[in-house]
DNA sequence: AGTGCCGTGTGATAATTATCACAAAGTTAA
DNA sequence: TTAACTTTGTGATAATTATCACACGGCACT
């Protein structure tokens, strides 16, 4: 388990008595990059705390396809894991490992103690919430409205807000996670390129654009 | 301002200290069809909860679409207005009444009060945003996977179990909902008749399928 | 009855995206 | 180096959706 002081630099605000809750029950997991931490229909048994790496959300559909919605950072939490009544709750999305992560794993049945012992428990989880409900609004925002060229656009923004300039992806990784094809991608991304909003390489291009 | 006893069949297990507060603090306001509660950008200043009617929850786009995400029932309250932090935040989306509606106006200034004071209000809070992140997700796998011939369907089961098997739209309203046009509707239901699954008249339809 | 508006039907065409087919270039491993 | 594999480029074509144009019928109002 990680000492207190750790804690307070990646979960800030907390109470005491929360740190050490966490530090008795909570457990330190890792996990290798894209192994998949949640899949669409599981049972939660316990909420996810991202410690270190980061995490993708996907909506998933049911014959093979996905939808990236948004990232989860070290501080953050999985919002569909913090349940508060127990062991019915089954997860509709699908969260995949970007990196290697190491996260808390926390036992659902402390989610519910929790939110009667600890004030900064509950601003937690109502924040995470809130944050990822913003997220998916942005998300819808762009499905919704945009067409693919302005969503590769914002994708390759928050990927690169996430990662730096430089992105390490391949055209196929990107389609899948638009939830189109790699020559749809193939094809925008050389346009940008045309425009001098991006600079190609193999498996990885830099966002040059402003 | 209603009477505890109504309160109480229309928001169910709250604290008794609780009504007393909503009575105490919370207005009682009214507004008719088609009135826009809550815009994009506005900052909120009191949460809404629905008493009576519906109210649709849309994220608008910059130049004038719209995409309805859900509803919201007696009972349930308005996500995005239940903030904890004053004065600073404002609306990602667009609220409109369906119906003649009344609801309670709690000036956002209880909303941190309330969470200390309340533990079936924290849970009232929870309960909204968890449901809230869920209908987002229904929304978000239909248009990120499926063609607008089932988003309709979607669509209007929606509404059948909102307002029952006779739908009172007109093909316009719905087009504007699904940010489509009124010809790619007209044509879709046209094709759904075809198949026998809805009953066409001017200005609404009977869904006869199953 | 006539006028005009609104809701609907439908063809023609454009724009966007998906799919298929295949080539070329870079990378890895024997 | 050669072979196998992965990544990317690109044309051709299909499917889906958007847009434009216009007709027709119901309904409200005089």
């Amino acid at each position: 388990m990680l000492a207190k002081e750790q804690l307070k630099t990646i979960f800030p605000d907390w109470e005491e008595g929360l740190y050490n809750a966490i530090i008795e029950h909570a457990e330190l997991k890792e996990a290798t990059a894209g192994t998949v931490l949640l899949k669409p229909g599981q049972n939660i048994k316990s909420a996810m705390l991202v410690v270190e790496g980061s995490v993708k959300l996907y909506q998933e559909d049911e014959d093979g396809g996905e939808y990236f919605m948004y990232h989860l950072n070290p501080g953050e939490a999985c919002a569909v894991t913090l349940v508060c009544n127990y062991h019915h709750e089954k997860s509709q999305v699908l969260a995949k490992a970007v990196s290697d992560i190491s996260y808390l794993s926390i036992p659902v049945e402390f989610m519910d103690k929790w939110l009667n012992e600890f004030k900064s428990w509950h601003y937690f989880v109502i924040r995470t919430y809130r944050s990822r409900y913003e997220e998916l609004l942005k998300t819808i925002h762009e499905i919704a409205f945009k067409n693919m060229d302005e969503r590769l656009e914002f994708y390759i923004k928050r990927q690169v807000s996430q990662f730096g300039l430089s992105v390490h992806l391949t055209h196929q990784e990107i389609a899948n996670d638009l939830n189109t094809s790699r020559e749809v991608v193939s094809r925008l991304l050389k346009k940008m390129e045309h425009n001098g909003w991006v600079k190609m390489n193999r498996n990885s291009f830099e966002w040059v654009k402003k």
